[in-house]
DNA sequence: ACCTGAACACCGTTCAAGT
DNA sequence: ACCTGAACACCGTTCAAGT
């Protein structure tokens, strides 16, 4: 029955992959303690309490989001691979990302990508307020998106469906646009397009 | 004792009252059974149980946000104060409309914004896929803001904060950008500002 | 320093019984 | 048709006791 003793790193471990797996909703003490093979209250010895051992779960993550390289020639070009580079790594964690934003770090998470956003915004001539805002309204665009696309995702059957409110009936004078959004959204090309337009918008405007 | 017969409305109105005030946490069978001086049980008689308790108070936020009257002279005045309306609505029921996200239900939310932006666009002269793009990208971007603008406000004081990274030492080369990210961001200012810009770019933009 | 079982207060839910 | 209390299985957490 002997067995290596327990660390903090094998509870975050096994937390971590059964919140990947299954959610926050599905780690509960007991069973974690039963994944590991200890007693329930070893738990609490090595992370304090479920609460905390979340927000270990979530620290971890905002940790894993740090590393942001941005490619391309054009300044508006590397801040679309910045763009490109969040949502793989979003997409990748997707319950992780869902309590980071309920603890309300979302912002904290998307820092090192704020740095490189004020950098590529400098490069293309942009200067102060100016600047801070170009920097703020695309990083918020790009999270923003990221949020929407996961709910769009994780949601059921939408009933009306977006395909039953543009039949040719409620739109007759345009029968091409009833029918493009009565197609599903492509999110991607969706949010390239949507990145593209702000970042020429805010960078092409000049002083007033 | 006697007391008028509990109707499903009430228990309805009692628990969205409670999560109003204190979040969906907050928000326990025998909680709400005794503000309403009933038995726990007959909670379940006219709901069902908790679960669909939940499910009919998005139900109910979901129909609240129905109504979207634009107003302003240009289309892009229109859509503009279509952002501001959807702002003020989403604002006022800060944990419903958590709970409406978590539920996958975003999108259908803003079915009937969606239709209004599609009528801007086609007023400002967009047809066909183009449209279906621009309002899509329009709406991604005003509720994709809000819910991040919802997570900021709602966050614990963060660290590294914004100001800490962007003290002049860390950017010698500009002070004022340096200061105005190390001031809090004004969401309304930037909400407005992000819409502005992205509609500007995709009603400006001619075929290809 | 680390682990354990027992116990506590709290959940949501079911059910048989009442009127 | 509507309400009730008792009971069940499940939580997170605490604590005194072990090694």
């Amino acid at each position: 029955m002997a067995r290596n003793p327990l660390t903090r790193e094998e509870v975050l471990e096994a937390a971590a992959s059964l919140v990947r797996r299954h959610g926050p909703a599905a780690l509960t003490m007991r069973g974690l303690a039963a994944d590991l093979g200890t007693a329930v209250t070893s738990i609490y010895w090595h992370v304090g309490n479920r609460e905390s051992l979340l927000d270990a779960l979530v620290e971890r993550t905002v940790q894993e989001m740090g590393a942001v390289r941005p490619v391309g020639r054009t300044p508006a070009a590397r801040i679309l691979s910045v763009a490109r580079i969040l949502r793989r790594e979003l997409r990748g964690r997707p319950h992780l990302i869902a309590m980071v934003h309920e603890r309300g770090l979302t912002e904290r998470m998307f820092l090192p990508a704020q740095q490189a956003l004020v950098h590529e915004v400098h490069a293309a001539g942009l200067r102060g307020a100016r600047a801070a805002d170009a920097v703020r309204a695309i990083q918020f665009q790009i999270v923003g998106f990221l949020l929407v696309e996961r709910n769009r995702e994780r949601s059921p059957a939408q009933s009306p469906a977006e395909g039953d409110l543009w039949d040719p009936a409620t739109a007759p004078d345009d029968p091409a646009l009833a029918r493009a959004l009565s197609r599903p959204a492509d999110p991607e090309r969706l949010f390239l397009l949507s990145v593209r337009a702000l970042t020429e918008a805010l960078l092409a405007r000049p002083g007033d």
